[in-house]
RNA sequence: GCCCCUGUAGUUCAAUGGAUAGAACGGAGGGUUCCUAAUCCUCUGAUCCAUGUUCGACUCAUGGCAGGGGCACCA
């Protein structure tokens, strides 16, 4: 319908649905002067869909549907089953989505949540919008920050590392080490230019169970949040490519050498100057994203490349990219760099362990322990679980931190992902027990025009505009105003057995496919049950 | 010191330069002989400050104030 009023007044229009309900379904500004004749534009286009079409003064037109009209969407909402919502915006293209990046020496932490739920949902709104899509991330398996998980493996006498939280552990005590012992600080950083040189079998050894153990571990994460990776890429691939990538890019004059290493200086471009391999000759985690594009390209070639990293790291990819954008500017041009929010909890039993870090996992388990209370079916509480961490972090704006108010959301209550659940349950169980009128004509259609009717027919135009902006948390609102309105419907009709049963059914049905498909996009589980 | 992000009801968040700034939680009151009350209905209450651009500013610009993050060999 978008579209439709889009080709009878002109690309740039701004087509909003209005304020008021009763404004009617569309709102178009253009001014006052175009008013009339975009009226005529509209009147021609639309045809008999519309019932009215009228200038609102300050330069809107409002148009409202006709009932048919609006039957017929709701109609589509059911009959069209997954292409519901589909979209063209990226048709035919290959896009390649970056998130959640592990540091395979450490646990996972809640914070790594919020990237990893972001970009599940931005990868399936992009392949909903056309696009073949292919989820990568890049792990932490070289570098300082390992040095100190293998030194305090080391000083355990651990040979054989059998759990991530073991190998947490490790880190934990190796880096409190390397702040306060010069010793430890000496023998760390040998390591790391051991595991660099990688000659040192035993080490190796280890190195390489730490990591899979590690690795076991964020799988087993991934896979309860309902996301896989098509790559998975380490540093420990890009070191050599980022090397070579610099210092090609050294004889060029693109980076300079300062102090034994080798840095770009990004003041000229008003980016920060970052060091891009170190006076030891060893890559830094810059020079290592820069292979990174280069490696993606060369295993998936892609018409565009989307980064979801915390936002702490923002500062730190301006630098990449300008510099990249003088190595390979067609590399550069197509990476997007999505910066989302840290995840904070507010006081509360979890945030109160001695400064601790709060592990994913524990978190995961506590809200499924939560949820647990009213479901018996462990499967189902999970569910919820899940339902209620996604829709915690989607329903901001990307970008923006989230304060987790463990009493609050935890109550699965009001504004939260088990309300969504939950109406989308009750109406699944409706369409269950009617008579099945699915392949009955509609008969008459009653008069009055349900609420949730409006709603449900703009759902391709939210979908669209999600992936376009990259934000779910539009889809989110959206998602949430229809579950108020079915709920509302809900509680106002009766259904089975009221007056224009049909039709009720039909709006059920369709309501019951919206809110699947719009849960899917958000990564979101649509239980059978609660 | 410089750079980036954020300031909206008591709280946590929405809002495509556009119409009367929208929810949830909290608070007050009410609803089920009936399809799942994790629900529904009513009331309550907000754009950090100043100047500017615009027909029109929560949104853009400049200057403050407040909070967070980043700024050469860590990621």
């Amino acid at each position: 319908m978008e579209d439709r009023i889009r080709k009878a007044l002109g690309e740039n229009v701004v087509i909003r649905r209005p304020p008021n309900p009763d404004f009617g379904d569309y709102a178009v500004f253009v001014g006052p002067e175009k008013a009339e004749s975009a009226v005529q534009a509209i009147r021609s286009e639309l045809g008999e869909k519309a019932s009215k079409i009228e200038v609102a003064g300050k330069g809107f037109v409002n148009i409202t549907l006709t009932r048919s009209a609006v039957t017929f969407a709701v109609a589509e909402a059911d009959a069209k089953g997954n292409d519901w919502g589909k979209g063209v915006g990226e048709d035919g293209k290959r896009i390649i989505v970056e998130y959640s990046n592990p540091n395979a020496f450490k646990e996972m932490h809640i914070g790594h949540l919020v990237g990893t739920v972001v970009g599940e949902s931005l990868s399936r709104l992009i392949e909903n919008s056309g696009a073949k899509v292919a989820r990568d991330t890049f792990g932490g398996d070289i570098g300082p920050n390992v040095a100190k998980a293998l030194w305090g493996l080391q000083k355990s006498g651990i040979t054989e590392p059998t759990t991530a939280v073991e190998v947490g552990e490790a880190y934990s005590s190796g880096s409190n080490a390397y702040d306060s012992d010069t010793l430890a600080k000496t023998e760390i950083d040998a390591l790391n230019q051991a595991i660099y040189a990688g000659t040192d079998r035993a080490l190796m050894e280890l190195w390489r169970k730490g990591r899979d153990v590690s690795m076991e571990e964020f799988r087993r994460i991934w896979k309860l949040l309902g996301t896989h990776f098509d790559f998975e890429f380490f540093d420990s691939d890009t070191t050599e490519i980022g090397l070579r990538v610099v210092n090609d890019g050294l004889n060029k004059n693109i980076f300079q050498k300062s102090d034994g290493a080798v840095i770009y200086n990004g003041e000229r471009k008003g980016v920060h100057t970052l060091v891009f391999i170190t006076s030891h000759n060893t890559p830094t985690y810059e020079a290592k994203d820069i292979g990174l594009a280069f490696l993606k390209e060369e295993r998936w070639p892609s018409d565009r490349v989307i980064i979801v990293t915390g936002n702490e790291q923002a500062g730190r990819f301006k630098t990449i990219l300008a510099a990249l954008g003088e190595l390979a500017p067609l590399l550069a041009e197509k990476i997007t760099h999505v910066a989302t929010g840290f995840l904070k909890l507010a006081f509360g039993k979890m945030s109160s362990r001695d400064g601790n870090v709060i592990t994913a996992s524990d978190f995961i388990k506590e809200v499924i322990e939560k949820a647990s209370e009213k479901n018996e079916d462990p499967l189902v509480a999970e569910q919820v679980a899940v339902g209620a961490i996604k829709y915690m972090i989607l329903r901001q704006s990307p970008g923006s931190d989230i304060i987790f108010d463990e009493k609050k959301s935890l109550s699965l209550e009001g504004d939260s992902g088990p309300y969504l659940q939950y109406a989308l349950v009750r109406a699944k169980s409706i369409v269950a027990k009617a008579p099945n009128t699915k392949h009955q004509a509609p008969n008459k259609m009653p008069e009055i025009l349900y609420s949730i009717e409006r709603i449900i027919l703009h759902f391709p135009e939210v979908t669209s505009r999600t992936a376009r902006e990259l934000a779910p948390n539009l889809l989110v609102n959206y998602l949430t105003e229809l579950a108020s309105e079915w709920n509302s419907f809900y509680a106002q009709e009766r259904i089975i057995g009221g007056d224009d049963e049909t039709h009720k059914l039909l709006v059920a049905r369709a309501f019951v496919n919206t809110m699947t498909n719009g849960l899917t996009l958000l990564g979101i589980p649509a239980p059978e049950k609660m």
